[in-house]
DNA sequence: GACGGAGGTGAGAGCGCTCTCCGAGCACCG
DNA sequence: CGGTGCTCGGAGAGCGCTCTCACCTCCGTC
């Protein structure tokens, strides 16, 4: 069990099938400038030896470490709650699995953490950083700023520090939205709604700027603050309802918030979406299929977000590069949005 | 931007303080064995050079790596819907941070993944593996355990190979499935329904076990298979009213089973508890909370079960303390669970 | 006052790998 | 047939750190 025998070095390797060092090397990255047979023969030996390259003394001299760091600031457990966030990281998964890199994890609770992982990320062990970072406030993005490794940022970061050299990628939330009200606006409905998300994020308050630049001069009333989840979005149609009850159609930031407002509208005895219409976010599909009625939404595309912000990071030019000039940082994307129809709008 | 400066080395921060290398490397590693003067003085060093160490140099001569990887094998999505991996996952996240260890997570999706982890694991790249892996037939455990590093899993592992040594934390499912059927039986209830998890992972068996040990001779068609989906919930649910109409009480495998079958009871015209009284598992907080009624259920704490994970598998003997028999492999932890009451049973 | 011992400090040898030289060998050209 | 240029393989120098020794200082003791 406790196996005692010490792993195969390169050196064991080599004597094995009669090479140097420096050609099993040559050999394990790639193969590049060594001849068929040879080649043949040093993975031979490395197969019967069970040789794995230690990384570390790898990287002690290359000074990569094929490792990006995901950081995860979100100091509530919300996050979780929410197949959002792990959608993502499974697109990251895959893109950085396909380029044989390590996802090192670091979740963040409070500020106390913030000095931790900007140590961490200063402290030269991984290539990168992929920064989950949604709140205006938070001082993380400027504390990664400054440990000067490649950065690509899950949505648009909401700080106002230097924004240069900042890339993210995000969803046209302010397109989609604007879809999304259009769409009710098609329907007929004249009375729109429109529940926030928390609007110390930026994507709720691009949502909240899509629905303006639609309902142009909506009466202030029909808006009501959410914070993404179903209670809010209770507590929110609530008051709406108060406040307006002539209202015909709703649009929630997303579709947790519309699930709480579904609820709330069947409570005060109106039919969905005969009396009014509803359209969500996300396109989250346990919760979007699931609602009664099934919700019309905006979809986005979360596991491609992930998978992409991992391919710009890899992407990004590492410091050799960059200092001759060499490779163009990557710049910021944002990816469209499209209306699923269901039945609730 | 692209600061050139290159990281301090040790040398560097000895040279500033007018000690040697290996001065230095005490105090960095906790200061025993220097005196108080020299402790401040090479402090200093430390704070006005910005040292940090090079983690790959120390790795390469401790064989430590101060890192622990998380492996999921769930191949479907459904892990991601579902908060309960999230939740563990945080609880392993705090406790490795607690003990300034990094987690590098390795999901996997798919047999091909399979080889590629176990080539990881192997290669000595983490200090240990925090193991989910639900699925009975499974063949990562074994791989794992082949791969000869200290590990721990999440969850009882369905797994037939050799047990030896198996380190697990779970929920004592059969003996919280017990309690919620007997809390129904508590109520007068007489036809108790069950709608299994998933039957290819322990704890849904487990769980219909902890039915079957209050239920003794159990009318078999009382109990239909679902998948601890809402989908899952609805399907059996329907299955369960056509074969018994007069089926009193539902325990469902978990909160996400709870909620679709709350949905067909209503549809059904019945009402809950009055007519059919149901009990969840997990206590999902969403899930559990917003359902309506809102759910009674068996809570587990996911959180504490991560947590006792990352504990017990920082606390296994290294390979050095292994082979002189020192310090006992941690054994398994069954976590118990209680019953929340509220308004479906 | 000399000696033993304990407690601090420094020197140096690697950990396993990459990568830059160099030298050897080969083909091809003159 | 000798020279030239190129390609392939090997030797060796570190990367930054830890850790074992050996040494040195200073205290207590007889």
């Amino acid at each position: 069990m406790t196996d005692t025998a010490p792993r195969p070095t390169l050196e064991a390797v080599a004597a094995r099938a009669g090479v140097s060092r420096a050609t099993v090397s040559r050999v394990v990255n790639g193969g590049d400038g060594v001849r068929e047979p040879l080649v043949a023969r040093v993975r031979k030996a490395v197969e019967e030896l069970g040789y794995v390259p230690n990384q570390a003394a790898r990287s002690l001299v290359t000074r990569r470490h094929d490792a990006v760091a995901v950081v995860v600031a979100e100091p509530e457990t919300r996050v979780f709650a929410d197949p959002f966030f792990a959608l993502q990281l499974r697109g990251i998964s895959k893109e950085l699995t396909a380029h044989d890199n390590q996802l090192v994890l670091l979740l963040t609770e409070g500020r106390d953490d913030h000095a931790r992982v900007a140590r961490y990320l200063a402290g030269g062990h991984v290539d990168g950083a992929l920064v989950f970072s949604l709140h205006l406030d938070d001082p993380l993005p400027g504390l990664i700023q400054r440990a000067g490794i490649p950065t690509v940022f899950g949505g648009r970061p909401g700080w106002s520090g230097d924004r240069r050299g900042v890339v993210y990628v995000d969803s046209d939330n302010r397109g989609g939205a604007r879809d999304a009200v259009r769409h009710l606006a098609g329907l007929g409905r004249t009375r729109i709604a429109h529940i926030t998300g928390a609007l110390d994020q930026t994507s709720a308050v691009d949502r909240l700027d899509g629905y303006r630049d639609v309902m142009v001069d909506a009466d202030p009333r029909l808006i009501a603050e959410g914070d993404f989840t179903p209670a809010g979005g209770e507590g929110a149609m609530r008051e709406l309802l108060e406040r307006c009850p002539d209202l015909d159609a709703v649009f929630a930031a997303n579709d947790l918030t519309a699930a709480g407002a579904l609820r709330v509208l069947r409570e005060s005895g109106r039919r969905v979406p005969d009396d009014v219409a509803v359209v969500g976010f996300d396109d989250m599909l346990p919760v979007a299929e699931q609602t009664d009625p099934p919700l019309t939404t905006v979809r986005q595309d979360i596991e491609e977000m992930g998978r992409l912000m991992a391919r710009l990071l890899l992407r990004a030019p590492d410091r050799r590069a960059a200092e001759q000039g060499v490779g163009a940082a990557p710049s910021s994307v944002v990816l469209p949005t499209t209306l699923v129809r269901r039945a609730s709008a």
